[in-house]
DNA sequence: GCCGTTTTCGGCCCGACTGTTTTCAGTCG
C-alpha cells in the first residue's frame, strides 16, 4: 500500500475521533502520523517491518506503529470501521464545508441525523440551523453559502488527483492479457498485444485545473491488414476493465464504450477505437467543445467535414466511404488539412488559438525543462517538513541552478512565522548552507504578509537583507473588492516586494479568489516591475490562466513556483508549467528560466538592496 | 496517542477571528 493511502486512512481516523470528542491530543497523533507518512521518501510498508525504525520515527510510538501495521496489513484500521458504525462516512464531506468543522458536524449529526451536505443545506433552508447551540442566524448564512462554493465545484477533480487515477487504470487495462482472458486460448492464433494504445483527452489532457470525468482512448491492434477483431476479443477486454477494483458503479456498457464511476464519484468513459480515426476522436474527445465547434465551422467553409471519426469531404453521399476521407488517423494530419499548425491542448479553448495557428504565430509554449530554479518552499524553520539542506538537495536532484528558500513571516503565527530576528538567522543559514553546497545557489528570501493594510510584516531594514522578497496575502481575505485592490496596491508600490505570491489565494473546490480588480494590479505589477506567481500547487494554481494570459499581454513578469513545504512537493512544479502553458506563457516570460544571472537582475531592484554575488560562483 | 529540564501526568503549534455569548467555543491556517 502506498504512504498516501496509509496517510488517507490514518487522517479520516483523526477526523472521525474529532467528531466523536476525543481529546486534542489524541486525534492529532493520527494526524501527525499521517503528515509524517505522506512526507516520507521510502515506503512506510518498508519501514514498518522493523518495530524499531518506525518507532523512532517522531510522533510514532508502539500503539501508532501497530495501528499502521494494521493499515497495511488489511487495508483498513478497525478503529476507523468502528467509528464508521457510529457516523456515517459522509460526515467526513461535511468538513470541506468552511465553516463546519468536527464539533458542529457531530451536532448536525446528533441533532437531525444529517451528514450529508444535501441534508445541513435543506435544514438551513429551513432554518432549523439558529437554533443548534452554538449555531445562528449568521452561521446558518454562511453555511448556506459555503454549500453553493461547494456545489459550484460538486463532481469536479483536482488535476493531480484526475491523473493519478488515470494512471492507474491505465496500467491496469494495459496489463489485460487477451489470451489468458479467453475461455479456449488453444483455439485462438498466435498474437500480439490486443491494446495498441491507450490515450488520455478529455480536461485532464488539457490540463484544467479541475477534470470533471476521465476520457480514455483505446485504440486495438489490427489483427491482420483490414482484418476486424472477434467480438468475443473485445467482450473479453471489457470484462477485464469493468472487473477494475475501485469502480463503484457501472452506468453504461456497449460496443465501443464503457462507462462507470469510481468510488471517489470520478467517472471514468473508455471508448474503443479502429487506429484510423484515432486523431480525429482525439481531437473530438479532447475538446473543450467551444474549439470543437469553431474547428468544424472552420472544416465546413472549406468544403469539409469534421466528426469523431474522420475529416472528410462534404460533397459526398456516403460517410465513411475512402474517397471522401481527407484525415482521421492523427491530430497532425487533421489540423494540417484545416491549414492550422498543430495546437497543444492546454490552449484548446476557442480563445484565439485557431486564428493563431492558422497564421502561424501560436506562442512557443513554456515546458518543465525550460525551468532553471524555484522561488518559493518553506522548511522547518517555519511549516516546512524539511531542512534547507534536504530542499537544496532535493532541488539539485531535479537538476536546477537556484531555488529560493521563502519561509513566513510573523504574522502567520499557527505557521511558526518568523520575526526580525528569526528572519536574518535564516538568512545567514541560508547563505551558510549555499556556501557548503557549490552545486546549487541558494537565495536567502521570505514570504512575507501583506498585512490587513497593504503594509508589509517585516520592516524595510530586515527585507534589505535578503536576497529576494515573495509577498502574499494569508488573513482578511474576505474585504471587500475596494478595499483588497487598495491593499494589494499598497503591497505592490512597496519597494521591497519583488513577486506576488498565490495572488488571488484561491483554493480549488473550497475557496474562491479574493475580489480585486485584477487589471489595476497587473498594470502596477507592471508599473513597479513587479512579477506575478503562478503557484504550482495543485490546490492553487494561482494565477490561474486567464489572468496569466491578462500578465503577458500586459508585459508583467511571471514566475512559477511550487510554494513546496516538503521535498517532495518540489516535484508538483510540472502543474504550474501546465497552468501556464494554459494563459499562452513563453519560456520568454518567465523569471525563472532565465539563468541566475540574468534572472537577479530582472527581478526588480530594492533600495539598499545589492545584488550580494555568490563567492566563488555565478 | 506521544512525549518528557513541562518528566510518568498533563499538556498537545498558536493567535486571531467569528459568532455566539456575556466570557468563550469553534474554526482556520
Amino acid at each position: 500500500m502506498e504512504n498516501r493511502e496509509v496517510a488517507r486512512i490514518l487522517r479520516e481516523t483523526s477526523k472521525l475521533l474529532e467528531i466523536d470528542g476525543a481529546i486534542i491530543g489524541r486525534y492529532r497523533s493520527y494526524d501527525r502520523a499521517a503528515d509524517l507518512i505522506s512526507s516520507l521518501t521510502e515506503p512506510i510498508a518498508e519501514l514498518a517491518r522493523d518495530l524499531k525504525k518506525i518507532t523512532a520515527l517522531p510522533g510514532i510510538g508502539v500503539r501508532m506503529a501497530e495501528h499502521i501495521r494494521e493499515i497495511l496489513e488489511a487495508g483498513d484500521l478497525s478503529q476507523r470501521k468502528e467509528l464508521l458504525q457510529k457516523y456515517p462516512v459522509e460526515i467526513l464531506g461535511l468538513l470541506a464545508l468552511p465553516s463546519l468543522g468536527p464539533k458542529k458536524a457531530c451536532l448536525l449529526w446528533e441533532a437531525f441525523q444529517a451528514s450529508t451536505v444535501a441534508q445541513v443545506e435543506q435544514l438551513a433552508r429551513e432554518g432549523k440551523l439558529r437554533d443548534l447551540p452554538g449555531f445562528g442566524k449568521k452561521t446558518e448564512e454562511n453555511i448556506l453559502k459555503s454549500i453553493e462554493v461547494f456545489k459550484k465545484s460538486a463532481g469536479r477533480f483536482l488535476l493531480d488527483f484526475a491523473e493519478r487515477e488515470a494512471a492507474k487504470l491505465i496500467e491496469y487495462i494495459s496489463a489485460f492479457d487477451v489470451t489468458a482472458s479467453l475461455a479456449a486460448p488453444a483455439a485462438l492464433p498466435a498474437r500480439g498485444k490486443l491494446i495498441q494504445s491507450i490515450s488520455v483527452a478529455g480536461s485532464l489532457r488539457r490540463h484544467r485545473e479541475t477534470v470533471g470525468d476521465l476520457d480514455l482512448l483505446l485504440t486495438l491492434t489490427p489483427r491482420e491488414a483490414g482484418g476486424v477483431r472477434d467480438a468475443e476479443e473485445i467482450a473479453a477486454l471489457a470484462r477485464h476493465i469493468l472487473a477494475y477494483g475501485p469502480i463503484e458503479q457501472v452506468l453504461a456498457q456497449g460496443e465501443n464504450k464503457v462507462s462507470f464511476r469510481l468510488v471517489h464519484g470520478l467517472q471514468v468513459d473508455v471508448r474503443l477505437l479502429q487506429p484510423e480515426n484515432f486523431g480525429a476522436a482525439l481531437i473530438y474527445f479532447t475538446g473543450s467543445k467551444e474549439h470543437n465547434v469553431a474547428l468544424r465551422g472552420r472544416a465546413l467553409k472549406m468544403g469539409y467535414t469534421l466528426n469523431e471519426y474522420q475529416l472528410a469531404t462534404v460533397a459526398d453521399a456516403a460517410p465513411g466511404e475512402d474517397a471522401a476521407r481527407v484525415a482521421g488517423a492523427a491530430e497532425e494530419e487533421v489540423y494540417a488539412k484545416l491549414g492550422l499548425d498543430f495546437i497543444p491542448p492546454e490552449l484548446r479553448e476557442n480563445c484565439g488559438e485557431i486564428e493563431a495557428a492558422a497564421q502561424h504565430t501560436l506562442p512557443h509554449l513554456i515546458e518543465l525543462r525550460d525551468l532553471r530554479g524555484d522561488l518559493q518552499m518553506h522548511t522547518t524553520a517555519t511549516d516546512g517538513k524539511h531542512s534547507i539542506e534536504a530542499m537544496a538537495a532535493a532541488a539539485r536532484a531535479l537538476g536546477y541552478e537556484y531555488i529560493a528558500i521563502t519561509d513566513h513571516s510573523k504574522a502567520l503565527a499557527f505557521a511558526n512565522g518568523m520575526d526580525e530576528a528569526r528572519t536574518l538567522e535564516q538568512a545567514r543559514n541560508i547563505r551558510s548552507a549555499n556556501e557548503r553546497d557549490p552545486d546549487i545557489h541558494l537565495l536567502a528570501g521570505i514570504e512575507v504578509d501583506v498585512l490587513k493594510d497593504g503594509r508589509l510584516d517585516l520592516p524595510d531594514d530586515v527585507l534589505a537583507e535578503l536576497d529576494i522578497v515573495v509577498v502574499s496575502v494569508h488573513s482578511f481575505m474576505g474585504l471587500e473588492h475596494g478595499a483588497m485592490t487598495e491593499r494589494m496596491l499598497a503591497a505592490i508600490e512597496n519597494p521591497y516586494t519583488q513577486i506576488i505570491g498565490h495572488p488571488t489565494g484561491r483554493l480549488l473546490l473550497r475557496r474562491d479568489a479574493f475580489a480585486y480588480d485584477m487589471e489595476r494590479i497587473l498594470d502596477a505589477a507592471r508599473q513597479h516591475g513587479v512579477a506575478m506567481e503562478c503557484n504550482a500547487a495543485p490546490d492553487r494554481l494561482d494565477l490561474k490562466d486567464v489572468y496569466l494570459r491578462m500578465a503577458k499581454d500586459r508585459g508583467v513578469r511571471v514566475v512559477i513556483s511550487t510554494d513546496a513545504h516538503s521535498t517532495r512537493g518540489l516535484e508538483l512544479m510540472r502543474y504550474g508549467v501546465h497552468m501556464a502553458r494554459r494563459g499562452w506563457i513563453e519560456k520568454k516570460d518567465v523569471l525563472n528560466a532565465l539563468p541566475l544571472p540574468e534572472m537577479l537582475a530582472t527581478l526588480r531592484p530594492r533600495p539598499g538592496a545589492a545584488v550580494r554575488p555568490r563567492p566563488g560562483n555565478a
